[in-house]
DNA sequence: GGAGATCTACTCGGATAGGTCCTGTCCGAGTGGGCGGGG
DNA sequence: CCCCGCCCACTCGGACAGGACCTATCCGAGTAGATCTCC
């Protein structure tokens, strides 16, 4: 799994505080993290359609929609890519034994059980959203963590 | 996710049927696949406890147990590693507005909805057993499948 | 004919190159705001 | 004083190297069976 995830994830839940664009570079000295390579990630939140882009002076990212309308699915989909992890190569239909093309019209035992798991998975990843986390966020380090983040974002300088 | 899962799954669903060691380089020509790389898949499961192998000129891998007894997920996580897919970075205790210590006693939220959809991916795994897919494959293909491919093995070539 | 030692051939196991994707970085195109000049 | 045009600085967006992991491969250590010899 990328570990871009991580980064685009937090910055939806700050995002999640702010009405006003943050510019990327904004955005990574509060993570402390590489600029270019955020602007990476958020580049691809922008082409899911997740955070809308807006240039010029005081530009940056902005989430499209409330933050109860994106699911962590979305962001995962968005910097990993919406294919699935397990890709199936059809062994079944290769090798002396090969299984004929008549039989296979369903997917073969070991994927249908890969996909399972993975349908569980997107399940739960899409059961919590932006806005769970910006709640957990609030009940875990108190209620002013997300303002001071919001003030410290339109602030001049750290 | 590593393409030798795929690989290593059904080398289990076919040594399923046999109790005889079946060789490495045989279950490669059965499924035409590279036979150095499958056998790098069946040392990991050997490594894992999950099939024995046995050496000399009638040697090659057995499963070490029932196969009611050997969850997808033990495979998986034989050949992919047990580690989780999603690494937190604990980025909130980085920049400027990092978070207190003491306030990090929990993990974050993002890795909590991470390892909770983890943790349904895995349940969905270990919920199916090496034996359920072997099932599978004769519900599909026919109850004589297994029984051609143990016969295949014992045969001298192909 | 039977037993023993040897010998061979076959097996696994780990150490070794190559390819592909993720990580990290850079610079150019585009745009909104700020400033100066004119009415 | 207000409006318009210009300029600039700041923003995103995509194209460019570096590194790590997965893929693929090879050869050596070890062992079980088969063979040959001897009794």
């Amino acid at each position: 799994m990328s570990g871009g995830v991580e980064w685009a994830l937090h910055c939806c839940v700050v995002l999640t505080s702010v009405r006003e664009p943050v510019p990327a570079a904004r955005l990574a000295q509060l993570h402390d993290v590489s600029p270019s390579y955020l602007a990476k990630q958020l580049q691809a939140l922008s082409r899911a359609g997740l955070v809308r882009s807006v240039q010029g002076k005081a530009g940056g990212y902005v989430l499209t929609r409330s933050p109860e309308l994106i699911s962590v699915l979305d962001v995962v989909e968005a910097v990993d890519g919406p294919g699935p992890a397990f890709v199936c190569t059809e062994i079944r239909r290769r090798g002396p034994l090969a299984a004929s093309p008549e039989s296979c019209t369903a997917p073969c035992a070991v994927k249908r059980a890969m996909a399972g798991a993975e349908a569980a998975w997107r399940d739960a990843l899409r059961s919590v959203s932006v806005a769970d986390l910006a709640r957990d966020v609030t009940s875990d380090y108190g209620p002013g963590t997300l303002a001071g983040i919001s003030a410290w974002l339109g602030a001049a300088e750290a």
